[in-house]
DNA sequence: CTGAAAGCGCTTACAG
DNA sequence: CTGAAAGCGCTTACAG
């Protein structure tokens, strides 16, 4: 391996030099800084990032921690963090949790692998990331998962209840607005929903969201129209058929994600009932798969990449403590509606 | 920030003590031990790898190299790399070359980046990292992209030309052979093809494996019934509509991947010809839309899980010089049909 | 414009 | 069983 110092005592000056001409960081001569770098042209001097970490205390590379990388959502984030960070010349540390291996889905039972985390963490922070970035596996608190560490963190896709902490999200409100006044635009006024876990803060925000566009658009909101799933297939078949037997039928559905809005679509072709033309459907999240129902699932599309942007464009600015710090902790990103064929429109 | 000095002079010992205890390196008296221990326990001591790399010249990091982070097989190959690298006390950096947006599949033009591929591969180089696993996007030769370096690297969903690079693949071949011979078995003579594009080398293994099958059954093989396909939706659609208007019919469609069988069904419901009843389709990938395809495809999976285990151990022996030091430099793991409703059984 | 020297936080032969 | 000391490859005040 070639260093500071070969580079040194084949040009014949001393390794401060060397360093300062690659670092630019002291006026040098034009033809010592030439010398110089033909030498390390010469010997493909690649230089020990290492060796620089332990002397400026500054490692350029941030802990990237993701509940799961299986996930939807994750890959989509993580390649966001990348582009960010290549520009500005950080590396990350990828630490993937594994969550839904280990504990699949039973987030009651994190205190199982909370030893597990926390020796991550430790790991990470042993390694002098300079900030972590942390993948929430959906949009759940997080608060006290990651201890009280000394370095910058920015939660993504999850949240916590400390107001200081920096968090990037899509707005779930705005988005259900969205959803339910496209379906409102489109002439319909009996729109039923199949929530998510009624015990889930995004469920909650969507509800909102769903309420609020029926109110603005003078509709009157109908309980009955409000089934609960769990965000499983399962769910969104089951309410689907609820709703299709009851005697007020709706006219459209909006499932609070697309996993339900595909039960739905199955729900309705074994009861004879057609999508769009019987019934109107809309989900959430644009999986991959939306594309490829049957029909085509219209859908919202959650700003996954811009939210890998938006948190590393903070945590880096926090490391280098950029004058445009960010002053807003809890950034709202807006999601997308996507137009396909399940929604038909009446007026 | 606690050093190992800190823990010395409170501990009323050398700092190579402390370390003695703390890599368990030495003899120690229990008594020092203990009271080192809990010192390190008391000032929450986390110790600094950055340091230890810098003089033991090995830093438990080994770089990952992704081709595009967005692709369906990148998540899975990353996940099974975790779960291996983290019981070793490995961690890994994450490179993600993002090709797809660089280039779009335009693979002649990768020269255009090579620069930047260089100055990636320089970057981890120069972060100390043990080793490399380089994953493609889909499985292509990539000799030369990672010139050569002195530190080990495996491929994997790609491969190289040169023999003594180690390659971890799915068996190409032996999967086609089991598709075939699957819808053989289903008592279908007439099996159509619809290949991807034709210089590829996975066309190249399929085609074998599926004639192969075709002549272990004593079935002949007919030239008429193998479309090229360029791996979209569209050109599984299209060809599906030639297959099913010209004179002699096939019975099943083997579509290389679920994309274009996504495409064959669609060209189907189009002319009114029922999947499975009037036609079997069997894909390759089991992508997650594949089963919510209507009906739902019957395809082959790719062991990307295991691919990012053994990638992981492979690299991992070498780099820790174990006895069991990998032999074999070109691993092939096997696929696994996924049996769902999109083949009529018609013995 | 350039160099000698200290030091970042560890590990490890060597000596006792 | 334990410590003094060197050294990993850099950067950076300081002096000249």
């Amino acid at each position: 391996m070639v260093t500071l110092k070969d580079i040194a005592d084949r040009a014949n000056v001393s390794s401060a030099t060397v360093s300062y001409v690659l670092n630019n960081s002291a006026q040098i001569s034009k033809e010592t800084r030439e010398k110089v770098l033909k030498i390390v042209e010469e010997l493909d001097y690649k230089g020990n990032k290492i060796a620089k970490s332990l002397r400026t205390n500054k490692t350029n590379t941030i802990g990237v921690i993701v509940e799961d990388m299986t996930v939807f959502n994750s890959p989509k984030i993580i390649d966001g963090i990348n582009e960010y960070v290549e520009q500005k010349e950080f590396h990350i540390i990828l630490s993937n949790l594994r969550l839904n291996k280990k504990i699949n889905n039973k987030f009651k039972e994190i205190g199982t692998i909370s030893l597990e985390i926390e020796k991550n963490i430790n790991d990470l922070l042993g390694r002098q990331i300079d900030g972590i970035i942390y993948i929430g596996e959906h949009p759940r608190d997080v608060t006290d998962i990651v201890g009280s560490i000394d370095k910058p963190v920015v939660y993504t896709y999850c949240y916590t209840s400390r107001e200081d902490d920096y968090k990037v999200n899509y707005d779930d409100k705005e988005a259900a607005y969205q959803a339910t006044n496209y379906l409102i635009e489109a002439g319909h006024e009996e729109i039923a929903v199949i929530s998510g876990l009624i015990d889930s803060y995004t469920t909650h925000l969507r509800l909102q969201g769903y309420q609020q566009a029926l109110a603005d658009n003078n509709l009157v909101f109908n309980p009955a129209y409000i089934k609960t799933g769990d965000w499983t297939y399962e769910t969104g078949y089951k309410q689907c058929k609820e709703l299709l037997t009851q005697k007020n039928k709706p006219t459209a559905i909006f499932a609070f994600n697309d996993l339900m809005a595909a039960g739905v679509i199955e729900a309705a072709a074994e009861m004879g009932i057609d999508v769009p033309e019987e019934i109107s459907v809309i989900g959430f999240d644009n999986r991959e798969f939306s594309s490829f129902c049957k029909p085509k699932l219209t859908t919202i599309a959650l700003p996954l990449w811009e939210m890998g942007i938006k948190s590393a464009q903070i945590l880096i600015n926090i490391i280098n403590e950029e004058q445009s710090r960010e002053e807003v902790k809890d950034v709202k990103l807006e999601c997308n509606l996507i137009e396909r064929e399940s929604i038909l429109k009446i007026n």
